[in-house]
DNA sequence: TATAAAGGTGAATCCGCAC
DNA sequence: AGTGCGGATTCACCTTTAT
């Protein structure tokens, strides 16, 4: 398997041709299946870009959840017995994720909650402002206790502090956030970069593997570039390949290891 | 049906006794029940001996299910259409019961963040320290939108500012906390009032009907007494309902109704 | 150049009634 | 079920423009 790089196609597909046992990490920001219908205005009229890629469509339950079995299955079976992968997902869908999650054997070791310091209120007053994804982090299964977990550089890097499952992290907007040839923001759902920094931060070694089976404009890819972590990409999309790549090459160390040594 | 009392029974079957469309509000704080050694039971109600194995495993979370389904399929009956749901647990249940809601025809306004202050630490070191516990808020479906959402005071107890999904509450313990003859708690999984009470603030109007399905200790009684709420408990468990009891008859009004009226 | 004001925007299941 | 229209509704942060 060819380090460093995005491979181009269909996720479940690829996950297939993946050996047993390979890899350390996976992290997945799967669709979400957000099933909006209407345009959503601002009290001052303008429209809010939601998400209407075609990638985020599922006709039913029944056809997300077997998709989404299809492709963690392949992921239970790639990873090693020292791994672990994370999983984000928003309301929508995390409680369909988490419920295969469960029924294909993986054990949950933390719901972490990412609290968005910015979120975007709920401007009809209809809700609470929901300010939270949640991510999935689990081992291979209850009898698989040796995963990476690096303890207490997390403390050293909460201000020795144990770190909870609560992070605080803003939206990625602004310079982070990766732009198209138009100016609009080229991915309608980029992650950013603090998250999965403690996601690879936390679950890791130096050298390690980790995959991203949606990478979209490669924040893991980034990251773990940045962490002298290596990785491998999944994307159907080529023009978020293109992106990704530019960026990658483009990303350098986040800091000295020494600084972060256990 | 008979307000401001306890009834003593099981919840699946008291539930069916309950009239189509008749009650405004559910709080429900189910057993979590989940991968704990040495109590499972078929559906026979023989004991499962061993959990190690991938059988012990499936039987017990298709037991779990079963329960969930038939007491929230209940639940989703005897809620009117104006009313709401609402659903506590943590990752090793959540998830479950929140497939089953969606399932079941459920819609999901929030998944409210508990956020605790003053979590009790992971003290091996083996993972972040579990910080919260989640609440489901739903609807009956995605046609009933005619839910009751007291935004305008919601944003008023919340200093004016758009409550979120996320809400910092410290656990239940000190004055607060019931105990038994022995000075130890009473009950092991008591909730905080002040997540009650932004439960059926947000989500009633003075005078409607609350049932809490699993009543334990009676925060839910207590704390819609306290708003002038009136409510309806089950419990199964006969000392509960005796300090239940007596915890409600010693409750006495929040604050006058003019500080929150919308 | 500095400060202030104005404008833009984010994984969003965001109205209710009459016809 | 679909359409049209009156009316109520928002927070943090970043960028651009104005003073």
């Amino acid at each position: 398997m060819t380090l460093n790089t995005i491979i181009h196609g269909d996720c479940i597909n690829e996950l297939k041709k993946f050996h047993d046992n390979s890899i350390d990490l996976i992290f997945a920001d799967p669709p979400y299946n957000m099933q909006l219908e209407n345009t959503l205005y601002r009290p001052d009229n303008t429209k809010v870009a939601g998400v209407d890629d075609d990638w985020d469509k599922f006709d039913s339950f029944s056809e997300y959840d077997n998709f989404c079995t299809a492709w963690l299955r392949e992921c239970r079976r790639i990873l090693k017995d020292t791994g672990s992968i994370w999983v984000i997902g928003s309301y929508h869908n995390i409680f369909r994720v988490g419920n295969i999650m469960l029924d294909l054997g993986f054990w949950i070791l933390n719901d972490v909650t990412w609290h968005k310091t910015n979120p975007m209120p709920n401007f009809m007053g209809t809700r609470f402002t929901n300010a939270t994804e949640t991510l999935l982090w689990c081992s291979k299964g209850k009898e698989y206790k040796k995963y990476t977990f690096n303890h207490k550089l997390m403390k050293k890097y909460n201000g020795n502090k144990q770190m909870t499952s609560v992070w605080r992290i803003g939206l990625c907007v602004g310079e982070e956030r990766i732009k198209g040839e138009d100016g609009k923001k080229a991915h309608s759902t980029q992650k950013p970069e603090e998250l999965v920094k403690r996601v690879i931060l936390s679950a890791t070694k130096q050298g390690d593997i980790v995959l991203d089976p949606f990478f979209g404009t490669g924040t893991t890819g980034a990251v773990a570039k940045k962490l002298k972590r290596q990785f491998i990409g999944i994307e159907k999309e080529e023009e978020y390949i293109t992106l990704a790549n530019k960026r990658i090459d483009s990303s350098n160390i986040y800091f000295e290891e020494a600084d972060w040594a256990e």
